[in-house]
DNA sequence: ACCTGAACACCGTTCAAGT
DNA sequence: ACCTGAACACCGTTCAAGT
């Protein structure tokens, strides 16, 4: 009567990534998950509670490493401005490497992970955003550099952006003057503002 | 013998888009569409080749009324640069009255319209913006702007920027900061670059 | 000429039955 | 305790059959 367990959540869920890295995200079906781990699909219901909750926890997966890699992106530099460069070449980097998952992260409104989780990536990116714009409008600047960024990579993995030319000067140097334009702005505001820092969520 | 056409193809693509745009494209169906219509689903394939194709129609309608709107957008003013932000304002505009479509003609890599229909919906845009970055930079500029717009809707839309504050100043200002960095570093340069205008792609 | 019923392969999901 | 076969509802798609 002991049957022991073949397949855990963790397994399942890694597996459910890498058919989406491989195969895209449109053609993933439990029962090829199953199968990856030799199994039949309504194992899986023991340990998901459906195909859009496995797939939330996908995109958990995807957003951990990407902000992981945000992270120590930025130590090589000490400039707030290179910091923030560094960040977002980083960003697109990961997109590159995995675009299925991160479109897929990106895309799918309900399936998106918990906010708590995405609270605390994205304080470390708001601190250097602070530095350059200044604190009053370290909100703004911020939720503007990532729309740059994120559709930047977007309009690439959707093959949006087909004219060729030199698509990586044309992201740095877009968003080098992205941050110049905030820069002047924030300049002559961040001596008066005072320090106020209500980083409750994420965007 | 003679069986007078219930339905023909355009009708069928505007009822698919009015269907998703109220239910969302996740729960779009040909049998909806066909009951929509008084007819049954197999009778949508004398008309379309497949459900691939009908979405592509749609996506091909959705960017035709948004560049349509964007056009008219710009006649207001005359300076290149609040031409450019209300251009910016008009894009975000129809993001937000059309959400379901507009997501759903960014997010279908594979069932975009024609290369050649986007051509020339992107060319009085990127004149506007070789007038502010100059035009051997006008498409790198063209390219992060729209990155800019495109990526701060689909973050609004897919309801990632949940942390309140005034996201139509940020907006305002994301777009009027890039404008400013890019006509600083243009500036110089619009003065030695020659008139080149080889618009031949859409982005 | 145009539409439909029936059929097929394929999904996600449930659940009683196996081990 | 854990997995599976069978079943259900629901897709997209095809095609012979109706009118």
């Amino acid at each position: 009567m002991p049957y022991p367990s073949q397949i855990d959540r963790d397994t399942i869920v890694a597996q459910a990534l890498t058919l989406v890295e491989v195969q895209g995200a449109t053609t993933l079906t439990l029962g090829k998950v199953a199968a990856a781990l030799g199994v039949k699909a309504p194992s899986l219901y023991r340990y998901v509670d459906s195909k859009a909750a496995l797939i939330r926890a996908v995109n958990e997966v995807t957003l951990a490493q990407l902000f992981a890699e945000l992270d120590t992106a930025t130590d090589a530099s000490a400039d707030p401005e290179a910091q923030f460069l560094a960040l977002a070449l980083a960003y697109r980097r990961f997109a590159h490497a995995h675009p299925q998952t991160y479109v897929l992260a990106f895309t799918t409104p309900d399936e998106r992970p918990d906010e708590n989780l995405l609270v605390q990536m994205v304080l470390p990116i708001q601190r250097i955003m602070a530095q350059i714009s200044g604190d009053g409008q370290s909100l703004a600047a911020l939720r503007g550099a990532l729309a740059l960024i994120h559709g930047f990579v977007m309009l690439e993995l959707n093959r949006q952006l087909q004219r060729g030319g030199d698509l990586d000067l044309a992201f740095a140097q877009s968003v080098s003057a992205y941050l110049a334009g905030w820069r002047v702005v924030g300049s002559a505001e961040s001596e008066a503002q005072p320090m106020q820092m209500q980083l409750n969520l994420p965007l």
